[in-house]
DNA sequence: TTACTAATAAAGCAATCACTTAATTAAGGA
DNA sequence: TCCTTAATTAAGTGATTGCTTTATTAGTAA
C-alpha cells in the first residue's frame, strides 16, 4: 500500500485481523493502550505501530493523561469507507447482466447445496 | 498485508486506488481487461497483477472467451466488507461516551465554520 | 534521587507490494 | 504458415509492512 488518499488509508487499515480487533474493542469504548493491547499476542511496540496506521487514517485519537493515552474511535472514516462500498453495491444491483450472474449463481448455489444435502 | 483472512483480503484489495478504479467500471457492467487497462496509467502486466488480487479476493471473476477474458464483479465480498463495517458504526453510535465525542466535535466543528466565516 | 510503569522511538529483518521489461501462451486472420 | 492481438508469466527492483529487541521519553511515587 502507496497509496496515502484518505480512502485508502482506511481500507488499508481495515485490511489486518489485529487492527480490526482493536477497533472492535473501540467501538464499544474508550481505552487506554494498555487495555487494549492485553488481548492482543505481540509486543507492546508491535501494538504502537497499529495504533498509528489507525490514527493515521482518522479512524482513532489519542488523547494523553499522565503516562496514560485514552484511545478513542471516530467513525468518521468508516463512513467514507461505508459509503463507497455501498454506492459501488447499488450500482452494481442496477446492472441487468450482473443481476443475470447473480440468478445464475443463485441456481448454481442451490444446485451445489442440494448435491451437497 | 501478510493477513489471508476473507475480510482482510477484501480490504486489502480494496486499499489501493486502481483497483477501486477497475471495481467502479465493473460495477456499471462486465468489461475485458483491455477495456479495464485502457483508462488505466500503467502497463498490462500491472493491471493483470490487480486483477490477480481482486480475483484472490472474490470481487470479480474472469471468464475467457478466444483471447479475451471478461471480467465480472462479484458483490458477496462486498457485502462482507460492508457489514463489518456497519456493525461497528452501529456499535460506536450506540456507546454514551462515544456520543458525547460525538457531540463535542460537531460543536468544535461548529464553532471552527463560524471562526472560518 | 531512584525506581517503577505506560508508552513510543529507533533500528533491523524477512516478506510482501506495486511496479517495470522481456518472454511466453493462446487465439484469429492473412 | 506467419503475423497480429489479448493477456499472463517470469524475473528483477525499490519501497513498505509487520513484526522483533533495545533504548528512550514521560509521568508517578518511594
Amino acid at each position: 500500500m502507496t497509496a496515502s488518499d484518505p480512502l485508502s488509508l482506511v481500507f488499508a487499515a481495515l485490511a489486518d485481523p489485529t487492527r480490526r480487533e482493536i477497533l472492535s474493542r473501540l467501538s464499544r469504548g474508550s481505552a487506554t493502550v494498555g487495555e487494549v493491547a492485553a488481548p492482543l499476542a505481540m509486543s507492546a511496540p508491535a501494538v504502537s505501530q497499529h495504533l498509528k496506521v489507525l490514527e493515521r487514517a482518522g479512524l482513532i485519537t489519542r488523547t494523553a493523561h499522565a503516562q496514560w493515552r485514552t484511545l478513542s474511535m471516530q467513525a468518521e472514516p468508516l463512513d467514507q469507507a461505508s459509503a463507497w462500498v455501498e454506492k459501488h453495491r447499488r450500482e452494481w444491483n442496477l446492472r441487468l447482466d450482473a443481476l443475470e450472474d447473480h440468478l445464475r449463481t443463485m441456481r448454481t448455489t442451490h444446485r451445489t447445496q442440494e448435491a451437497e444435502s
